[in-house]
DNA sequence: TAGATTGTTAATCGATTAACAATC
DNA sequence: TAGATTGTTAATCGATTAACAATC
């Protein structure tokens, strides 16, 4: 494996410019955007912009900006949605039933081909044509590369543990907990109280 | 208004420091912890702990470590969790309706007082005992200081734009789309499909 | 007191921004 | 060609880490 030349935030940026890219494809008939457009739209400096875009390719023209469908294509593969990844939720409360339809209605190259829960009334129930399995059925045969943690926080550690040992390549956690993860495998974490902690502290501390 | 000596990370690992140590309080019966254990358990320099707890307040005892109730109620008052804040979720989607399950059974200082979409079909529509309400009669009268949007992106930025007339305090967005935010209003990005590519391109780059 | 850990300043590191030669 | 914008390197900025005097 590589060392790590590139740190989350580019990552970060990168899947931004994908979303802001592909919005505007599907929205406006053009064909070429400048890095000080983007920067305008992202509020990021022109510079990084390009040094970001740099990282995959000299995808753009000099003189005219980068073409919005080569911009597309490249930052696609960059980030491998080219292709399907096959996604399980564990925990099918509220969240990971709106995780669920969400990502459906979405239409992405995520595939949710997997839900599991531990509890005996969820286990064998039917949600969007999909069977809800007993977690520690969870197999690796079961071609699964990312997991989405939707359980409470006290098991949210066992379940990762889990995941781990079948060799997932990404988690994302929406427990509000931090996880222990070995570095190889890729790590988010989303959790709302935190994100109103931030906003409610931020607030107060500027307005006194 | 001050300016802004602290940065949005600054707040990100207050936040977190909130979580842990009020997850230690409810599961263990310990007096003290020290910022080379929380430093373990977040895996952050604790340098940088002790710093961040020092922009709070001189809480810590040297050669023991920080109170652990100390700690809690200092960082709640920083943070403004001493106080019940009011939350409007616009949007009463999937992920709308998943969020305020979520933060109702959470107990948090955050009531989600009021809820809105402007599809008639919901409208007047009970949720949780709460009545969904049309969009368009939004009120600052609603004492409404953090907003939760959960519309499609193409509609975001026009919910913004009312949440921002009515002067909200913070806004935290779930449509995938940067709205524009003037910058006293703190503002906050949740974004699903954006975290799984951020996974997948790491993961995938790393491979290789 | 001796031992330990904080609070804080100085040093380092890494990320962003500015500048500009290359080139469409 | 002239004008414009990229791609990239050097300069700057800001965040993290190391070090240690203060002190419980």
């Amino acid at each position: 494996m590589k060392e790590r030349p590139l740190s989350d935030l580019v990552f970060e940026r990168i899947s931004l410019y994908y979303r802001c890219v592909d919005s505007i494809i599907q929205n406006e008939n053009r064909e070429y955007i400048d890095s000080k457009e983007l920067s305008r739209i992202l509020k990021l400096d022109s510079s990084l912009i390009r040094r970001d875009l740099s990282l995959i390719g000299k995808i753009g023209k000099r003189g005219l900006g980068y073409s919005l469908g080569i911009l597309r294509d490249n930052i696609r593969e960059f980030l491998a949605k080219n292709r399907t990844w096959n996604v399980a939720i564990i925990g099918m409360g509220n969240l990971g039933h709106a995780i669920l339809r969400y990502m459906i209605q979405s239409k992405t190259n995520y595939r949710v081909s997997r839900l599991y829960d531990n509890d005996p009334a969820k286990i064998g129930t039917i949600v969007e044509n999909r069977a809800v399995e007993n977690f520690s059925s969870f197999d690796v045969s079961n071609n699964i590369e990312l997991g989405i943690i939707t359980v409470p926080a006290s098991v949210a550690q066992n379940v990762a543990g889990t995941l781990i040992e079948h060799k997932v390549k990404g988690i994302m956690n929406f427990a509000p907990v931090r996880l222990n993860i070995p570095t190889d495998i890729y790590y988010r974490e989303i959790d709302v109280i935190r994100e109103l902690d931030i906003l409610s502290g931020m607030s107060t501390y500027y307005s006194l």
